[in-house]
DNA sequence: TTAGTTAAGTACCGGTCGGTGCAGAACTCT
DNA sequence: AGAGTTCTGCACCGACCGGTACTTAACTAA
């Protein structure tokens, strides 16, 4: 491994093939799949649509990087917040997470796989359907970390896992259309706070 | 008044200017404002561009016309919940009328004014402030309510209305995200009872 | 019948969409 | 040096975008 420094045929890449995916997002993030133009896209990134192409293959693949990327990044709260030692604490962790995530000092508000293609025209199919899962699985990890919760005694014996991972995720949507709103971190972190009054002891 | 039955100049029109719009209205619900195109509204209201324009101005305010039907129908309970009894009964209609509405046995899920643009480009930036502002209004119409309960002592003097209206209106905002994701009106009736759980005595 | 008014259908507008063909530039390998 | 390989910039593609000019159809008023 680590051929990263081995010599590479043809000409080299005039250009920081991460620092181009990183401000593609940024663009997705801000304008969804279809409200962003390969124009705004490519200009935002640096680069001509050519070399767009050549590094990414197309819109739709590019998105998909792009979207990968926005997982291990932004988004990476998501997995972190697993990693908390109470459901009460992984819940509390990912609603933060998320507000943190959709109101950035500076960079969009809201959430890419929110904003990216909630409603879409046939010819993106495809990545509303991908973002559709994005979204799913991440509810099922959370019912997964709730149901060894009840395994653990941490949750009463009674809690419902898949509910409340769904209840979970339903604030953290909503928290995402609140931050496009126009929210701030502290009013969203309220709305947090009031939803975790009824959490289960 | 009711000059309806007046004789008019001219052709008459040759088709239902209200089926028409409301044809329109879901197109819009299922596409977004940019992911429908007037080829598409055209179609599905079984008229020409010509007559479109002729009767609805342009694509904007064809949309506007839209969201003003979607307010007085499929979005008539968020008006309609304000006058339960007490915030409890409020916040439960609402919520039940959000899961209703944006999972109809047929017809397109979410909510028009959360999949109608929540990210897009800079052209349609009027569409786009206009949802926003359409979501917050509902939010302050729910806030007001909750004071009235706070001073009729239906709410505990130390509740915090406009935080209690936030909280269900995220609530409403991530109930859209999940029927866009699949889930039914009986898997969200659940989340709303989760949310529930910890309303103010 | 004729003039005036409004709607409908066709054919078209310039602009932008995502995507490419091609020539030349910049590199490695022999 | 020369061949082989890869990336870049420009010009361009057909398709579709929202929107419109113009002719014709269908009506009322005189």
């Amino acid at each position: 491994m680590s051929d990263s420094r081995r010599a590479v045929m043809g000409r080299p890449r005039g250009f920081d093939i991460d620092q181009a995916l990183e401000r593609a997002m940024r663009v997705f993030w801000a304008r969804g799949y279809e409200g962003a133009s390969l124009a705004e896209l490519t200009g935002a990134m640096g680069i001509t649509k050519t070399s767009m192409y050549a590094a990414f293959g197309n819109k739709e693949q590019l998105f998909r990087k792009a979207l990968q990327r926005y997982g291990a990044g932004p988004a990476a709260y998501a997995t972190r917040a697993l990693e908390e030692p109470t459901a009460r604490a992984v819940a509390l962790a990912f609603l933060r997470g998320a507000v943190r995530t959709t109101t950035p000092p500076r960079g969009p508000s809201g959430c890419l796989t929110v904003q990216g293609a909630l409603a879409s025209s046939d010819e993106s199919r495809a990545i509303h359907d991908l973002l559709v899962d994005w979204r799913n699985d991440a509810g099922v990890r959370l019912e997964e970390r709730f149901r060894r919760a009840v395994d653990e005694g941490d949750l009463p014996r009674d809690a419902d896992p898949r509910r409340l991972a769904r209840f979970i995720m339903t604030m953290g949507f909503g928290i995402a259309v609140q931050a496009a709103n126009g929210l701030g971190p502290a009013e969203l972190d309220e709305i947090v706070d009031t939803a975790l009054l009824g959490w289960p002891a």
